[in-house]
DNA sequence: GAGTATACCGAATATATTTTCGGTATATGA
DNA sequence: TCATATACCGAAAATATATTCGGTATACTC
């Protein structure tokens, strides 16, 4: 996350959750590594919508925050492994949460937010 | 939110979920709603990092998904309510589940946040 | 009449975040 | 030799979001 000239105040722990999973793609990366360790390419194809550069960007803010390892295998070309980390899994109650919400309440939401 | 050129797929139950609570401060407020009605005023003392202006988009935008309901007493001068909706307060367990997190993992972030 | 408080809003500005584009390097296969 | 694939990164542009400033209107108190 970029620093804000104001920062904000992390002592609020409701503001500090936020600001390590509220990014455009945070949770969905923690939501795809879920089911075990994905190599970036891996990443862009199960997110098409995000672009490998902001997969990149934010694997590298999330392996900051100690939420997912990175693993590089020294071969060429290269390959390396984005895992969550035991920090990142404590979040995906949090996660499973906001996906069973949004389960149940899509048809509310259906015709506002239809393309 | 404002509209995005590229409008975000809310297909994904995370990202609508997300796209419900992710701006700066609506977490907050239904944070802070919770406990009771509360007046514009009463949410910019209890949020003062906020400015008055942020909140009232921002209600709006809550009012506009229903997950807060507002209410104008015809007074002068001018007083109006915000409360958490039926449909809101359904997203309470997920707001509890992320202060319970940032609780317990506040000191790992202590130092890497400290102003 | 001047100051205070209320809620709200338009517009310009500032800041944050994402996207786009192109480039690094190296091995493999056609 | 040329195209492909890999991971990564710098920089500019585009977009999204937040802040600042000032203004609306009204009734109250001093």
């Amino acid at each position: 996350m970029y620093e804000r000239k104001i920062p904000v105040d992390l002592d609020c722990p409701l503001r500090l959750t936020m600001s390590l999973i509220d990014s455009k793609w945070k949770s969905c990366i923690i939501d795809e590594l879920r089911h075990g360790p994905m190599r970036p390419s891996e990443l862009h194809k199960a997110l098409p919508e995000a672009t490998p550069r902001v997969l990149d960007l934010q694997l590298k803010e999330l392996v900051e925050d100690g939420l997912v390892e990175k693993t590089i295998y020294p071969e060429l070309p290269p390959r390396s492994e984005y895992a969550i980390s035991s920090l990142g899994s404590t979040l995906i109650p949090i996660i499973d949460a906001m996906i069973a919400w949004g389960n149940s309440h899509a048809e509310v939401f259906e015709k506002k937010y239809r393309r």
